[in-house]
DNA sequence: GCTTGAGTCTGTAGCGGCTACGGACTTTAC
DNA sequence: GTAAAGTCCGTAGCCGCTACAGACTCAAGC
């Protein structure tokens, strides 16, 4: 299978494929004799399972820790719940940061909408210090 | 102000700094006779502009369009509505993007948990196509 | 057999937003 | 006077790709 077919078969862009490789996510695949790649069903699978790991967050490393877990029956179910859950954090904090970054972003919009004059609250939020026109938990934001 | 200085009251850290200036988001300040970066309160202000916008998500190019419509009161503060609404939007996307990843990441987890046995969920949700252990609603998901 | 176009190859550079050096200089503290 | 800390500049690295350039190979049509 050539590499176009590999990536439409496993949802990784064609370069992407190649990076892959290239940093040592998945094994080099065989030749032909011009020094095509050639694809193996395992090899689409492999890449497969990067894509699914992508998908769901997972940085290229904890990919490849996930790769050796899933390669090795031997090794424990545990390591990769472990990972798993802390990749989870992860992404539970990025969504509480977002989160805030909305809310705080929703208030000075709200506060500007329609407002012609001018002074924009929303430039306002951004020169003065301290959230001066909301309220602020943060104790560090006051100086 | 020296630049160390300058990074506390800003917020930015040191190198930070130089490399805004270096991007030209911040002017290149004024120079001592030894050729130390010398602050104003009116630079350091500015880079709590960034700061701030950093805070909310803002990229660095969006940053640099609000400090152009700050600098301008001639100019529209409804583009700065604009501005702010945009990326709005797309911090809502990616929270909704994370929070679908956490929820899946969740469900495989779940059934994941005290499992020793050797089949173990996670790596078989990474292995096998169209999330076949959950319900996915995605028709792109199964082949 | 020959041409054309599409695919593939390698290597390198770029993106954003920093961060971290190295080696030279200046300032500060004792 | 000397040692430590700060600053300077330039460059390279991080992640996860993406996009070239310039050389090749392959498939289809004539």
């Amino acid at each position: 299978m050539k590499i176009s077919e590999a990536a439409a078969a496993s949802g990784c862009h064609l370069e992407t494929i190649r990076y892959y490789e290239r940093v040592g996510l998945i094994p080099s695949p065989n030749r032909t004799g011009s020094g095509y790649r050639d694809y193996t069903l395992a090899d689409v699978e492999r890449l497969r399972f990067v894509s699914r790991g992508r998908e769901l967050g997972f940085s290229l490393e904890e990919i490849r820790s996930l790769l050796r877990l899933n390669d090795d029956p031997k090794l424990s179910c545990s390591d990769v719940d472990a990972l798993a859950r802390v990749h989870l954090t992860d992404i539970h904090q990025r969504i509480e940061a977002l989160t805030r970054m909305a809310g705080e972003l929703e208030r000075v919009i709200a506060q500007c909408a329609g407002g012609e004059r001018g002074t924009c609250t929303i430039l306002g939020a951004l020169r003065h210090t301290g959230h001066d026109v909301t309220s602020c938990a943060d104790p560090g934001c006051r100086p």
